[in-house]
DNA sequence: CCAATATAGCTTGCCATCGATATATATCGA
DNA sequence: TCGATATATATCGATGGCAAGCTATATTGG
């Protein structure tokens, strides 16, 4: 998921690590913070993979700053980490959040098409959850109001993502 | 996140290992599966805490099984984690909706109602992906489709959720 | 009778993440 | 001038998760 965030911020344009770390605050900080002690690593990781050049700049401000630079192999990883994502990228919210922010990245309409339609099968295929062997459970069958909720709000996030998918589906098939 | 869910289930009913680890799939494993390498080291970390107890079982179907209980101490460490949850257990969504899956075993309206109320302030605090600034966006403010959708679903997603704790808190607080 | 599958539990090695800590520089207000 | 804050990068130890592999027994279907 960082390493995805990492390399798609990249793609737009090259960053210095403590900018990096503030956008990708920006983007998931709010609901998963990331440390810095996680930061650094993956781009050195990264870099090590050479999947990242960088540069050294005089610091403009404080201390020097190391600008980090998509290579041609990290654009291409990041390219197939977005055409063929791992099932958790579509299962995982925060995963496939992130994948969503940078799926224009994949620039043929085809190709974000079968990654949202992977999505789509996930979301319309039961969750087993809210099933009781073969029969479909409704709000009403759970005697707790907690677990009701989770239904409530699962089932209403389901269906909005479901109508956005569909739609968008459609539009990139118009395109192509 | 999977410690809280070993917690919550062994306070209903004492379980071995495999079906903890089946009720475990069936809330959480459809979104995040959780590997054998994970649970049963988890469960010893529990027990080495004292929080769980181990009675062996011949096997009524195959190897023995080991039967697990909720110790005072981890009753205890239950309601704690459920009353006074960690940052991250009301913004990332997988670690929320474990905890509000046995909510319900914290008995006291009040004490319910306050972690719901924590979780409504998270949601109707301002997510920095959705501002510029001191500017609140909107789904047209984004280029591309993708981010447009992000935005649509999380916007959908965090109404829904509103709607459903307001409501909840009104009935938490006429029961109390 | 044999293979596959379900039940049942565990270990090992690897890797990612976190929290804490360290190091430096520039700016700004008291 | 001193401390706080922002900028900027990095390491280290502990922890926790994952994939893979291991060991059993009982049932079911071919």
């Amino acid at each position: 998921m960082l390493e995805l965030a990492i390399l798609g911020f990249l793609h737009d344009e090259p960053l210095h690590g403590y900018e990096l770390r503030k956008r990708i605050a920006a983007l998931t900080g709010h609901v998963r913070p990331i440390a810095d002690g996680t930061l650094y690593p993956a781009i050195k990781r990264l870099e090590r993979a050479g999947l990242l050049g960088r540069d050294l700049q005089p610091g403009t401000l404080a201390a020097p700053r190391h600008v980090l630079t998509l290579s041609p192999a990290g654009r291409g990883e990041l390219l197939r980490r977005l055409r063929e994502p791992e099932e958790l990228f579509l299962t995982d919210e925060n995963r496939w959040f992130t994948l969503l922010a940078f799926l224009r990245h994949l620039r043929d309409p085809a190709e974000q098409a079968t990654v949202l339609r992977r999505r789509l099968t996930f979301l319309t295929q039961p969750a087993s959850f809210f099933w009781d062997g073969d029969r479909p459970l409704r709000a009403a069958d759970f005697d707790d109001p907690f677990r009701q909720g989770l239904f409530t709000i699962a089932t209403a996030t389901s269906r909005a993502e479901i109508r956005w998918l569909r739609d968008t589906l459609a539009l990139l098939e118009s395109d192509g």
